[in-house]
RNA sequence: GGCCCAGUGGCUCAGUUGGUUAGAGCGCCGCCCUGUCACGGCGGAGGUCGAGAGUUCGAGUCUCUUCUGGGUCGCCA
């Protein structure tokens, strides 16, 4: 029943006739949105890419074979059209952007039949994720996706030719590397030619790109697949998308330099968005002292505020305890939540459990004056009064309190400021707020393996004024580290790199690693560095969460053409998936291993 | 691995304290309709209520188990 294009070739994009083709001679393709039957009158929308056009049978105007074929048209059929583009004798159609012309057929061809769709192909689709991502190539037919894709097939494109201007080199890095264990799991590829023996895929193209400086690539690009093998969320795919960069001859403010100039240029051509350069700036401490983050979302207040000092003499027992382990107690202000309901505070309190909170203190400013609060007995007045002061509360304000070992504070006041922001909606969709933090800590004490680990990772160059403290107080050494955040989201990070030997030697000592592992597993890098290794620095970009929040979505999935759920499954293909006993044989991996 | 949420025709949902034959809108099928564009009118088909077990005279509704999907904590140098 299909039939085959002939010799027609397509002139226009549906979404592209305007008034200015009115009496142009056109062909299009596409498929049918919707066919509206009014007898003698048969409206058909064709959609494309570019959008949609109606296309017009009228009896006595079109052929009545053509009247007929368009009669049986089905939504997602495949059709090609030749006719002429005419001014709407109807009404003109405000909402569509081809809405003053329509298309009168000379011939319909009829390329491909369609089954009716699992669900409608249309905007702000309302169906189950699941059943969409079963069916990925009709569900990136909706225009939403289509320009979720398109902008970032244009975000890519602008990427390249920026860099390109400024002197960067696009090289291709293995994706088949040596797997290393330090930091991410990696996922694993095994060797046929070398049965036993397995690829790592990257987690990043890290060392490889520093082995380009090195070799005199002084400015180094690649829009690249990264993997990582760990639990996914609404922002994390096991596959993922960098924008990685890496400098030879600079220091950090080159690396910043270049890159605001890029965000800039990607912003006011892609969202006509001007930014402000330079960005504000904080370093490590000042944003977790303030935001209880170190990706802060700036487009709001409600800022942490340290009371330790003002309630360490009050009674109240569990300030008492946290200040005398070693801890803080600190607080933030809910502007004009004091009358919140007491139900809805307790759920506040169920929310920083998560984070770790043995519980949250509270002090409502009610309208009448009068204080509610969940330790006011254990405080005087004037206590009490003081904390209201430091807290700057008013009339009307809601104050928390959480009072436990620093990294717990941070991270349950950090939250819970974003969780009153989410409720209140207080974050604007179209405001961009970018921040760099700078001077983060180069180490993390690691409980479980009693070892320090790299924050950023193990090539990550020390403050020069902390160097003298890596022998002597390492948990104290900041690392030459940025990250820059947008509305409250990591989107790209980088650092100034070690380049002498002796600096890196030491820190693998930190890091736990004998001569021997360091040799072994990144003996080609330490052996690079012995023949003349430049300054570098760098930095990538998650990609698709960047353009995330261009395409202002939730989901990291809304903007990957073909994703997988939450247990890195493809819902579509099925991968992954069981092969043949012969297909293990090969790689010398025994079956029954898996049971 | 933990916690939370959801699962009822193709899609989105309603379904009361457990009580007749499980409903609606959209979609689909048929007929009609010359200016529709969320077209309209008339008629029609379509449901093991995710699965299993239990409680009960009786389960979409209650209990347990399980599957699927989503969110999140841990994890993500």
């Amino acid at each position: 029943m299909a039939e085959s294009m002939l010799n027609l070739q397509r002139t226009h994009r549906c979404g592209e006739l305007s008034a200015q083709n009115i009496g142009e001679s056109v062909t299009i393709m596409g498929w049918v949105q919707k066919n509206r039957n009014k007898g003698g009158l048969v409206f058909v929308d064709v959609r494309d890419r570019a959008g949609m056009i109606q296309v017009v049978c009228e009896e006595g105007k079109t052929a009545a074979e053509i009247i007929e074929k368009a009669g049986k048209l089905r939504s997602e059929f495949v059709v090609a059209v030749v006719g002429t583009v005419q001014k709407r004798s109807g009404a003109v159609n405000p909402k569509l952007r081809t809405g003053e012309v329509e298309v009168f057929p000379s011939e319909l061809r009829i390329l491909s039949e369609s089954e009716t769709p699992p669900f409608p192909i249309e905007e702000d689709l309302k169906t189950k994720e699941e059943l969409r991502l079963k069916h990925r190539y009709l569900d990136l037919r909706c225009p939403d996706l289509q320009r979720n894709i398109i902008l970032r097939s244009q975000v890519a494109a602008l990427t390249r030719q920026f860099l390109a201007a400024e002197g960067f080199l696009e090289i291709e890095t293995p994706i088949l590397g040596k797997s290393t264990p330090e930091g991410a799991r990696d996922y694993l590829v095994p060797s046929r030619v070398n049965p036993g023996q397995f690829y790592g895929l990257p987690q990043s193209p890290q060392i490889y790109k520093q082995l380009l400086m090195c070799a005199g690539y002084d400015r180094y690009f690649q829009i690249v697949k990264c993997f990582r093998d760990e639990d996914l969320r609404a922002d994390r795919q096991p596959e993922f998308t960098q924008i990685d960069m890496e400098m030879s001859f600079v220091s950090v403010e080159d690396v910043i330099a270049v890159n605001e100039k890029l965000l800039a240029c990607l912003f006011r051509e892609m969202m006509d968005v001007e930014l402000v350069l330079p960005f504000s700036r904080l370093t490590w401490q000042e944003a977790m002292d303030r935001f209880g983050s170190d990706k802060p979302d700036l487009r709001f207040g409600m800022e942490l505020v340290d009371v330790t000092e003002t309630v360490q003499d009050c009674a109240f027992v569990v300030f008492q305890g946290a200040i005398k382990a070693g801890g803080t107690v600190r607080g933030i202000n809910a502007k004009g939540q004091g009358a919140m309901p007491r139900k809805k505070i307790d759920k506040l309190v169920d929310f920083v459990k998560d984070f770790g909170a043995k519980g949250l203190a509270y002090v409502a400013i009610q309208e009448d004056g009068s204080i509610k609060s969940s330790f006011g007995k254990f405080m005087t007045e004037d206590e009490m009064s003081a904390l209201i002061h430091v807290m700057q509360g008013e009339t009307g304000d809601l104050l928390l309190f959480a009072a436990d070992k620093n990294k717990i504070v941070w991270d349950v006041l950090g939250n819970l400021r974003l969780e009153i922001a989410r409720q209140l909606e207080i974050r604007k969709q179209d405001e961009f707020n970018f921040v760099w933090i700078t001077a983060f800590p180069l180490l993390e004490w690691n409980e479980e393996q009693e070892r320090f680990t790299a924050m950023h990772h193990p090539f990550t160059m020390p403050m020069d004024e902390d160097v003298a403290l890596l022998d002597t107080a390492p948990e104290k050494v900041r690392a030459k580290a940025y990250d820059i955040i947008l509305n409250g989201n990591e989107i790209g990070g980088g650092s100034v790199r070690i380049h002498q030997g002796d600096i890196q030697s030491k820190m693998f000592e930190i890091l736990g690693f004998s001569q021997e592992q360091a040799q072994a597993q990144f003996g080609f890098l330490l052996d690079a560095f012995k023949f003349g290794v430049p300054p570098h620095a760098g930095l990538a970009y998650g990609f698709d969460r960047m353009i995330m929040i261009m395409a202002k979505k939730e989901s990291i999935r809304d903007v990957i053409a073909f994703p997988k759920n939450k247990e890195a499954v493809c819902l579509m293909t099925q991968a992954p998936d069981v092969v043949d006993e012969k297909q293990l044989d090969e790689l010398g991996i025994k079956r029954k291993e898996f049971q």
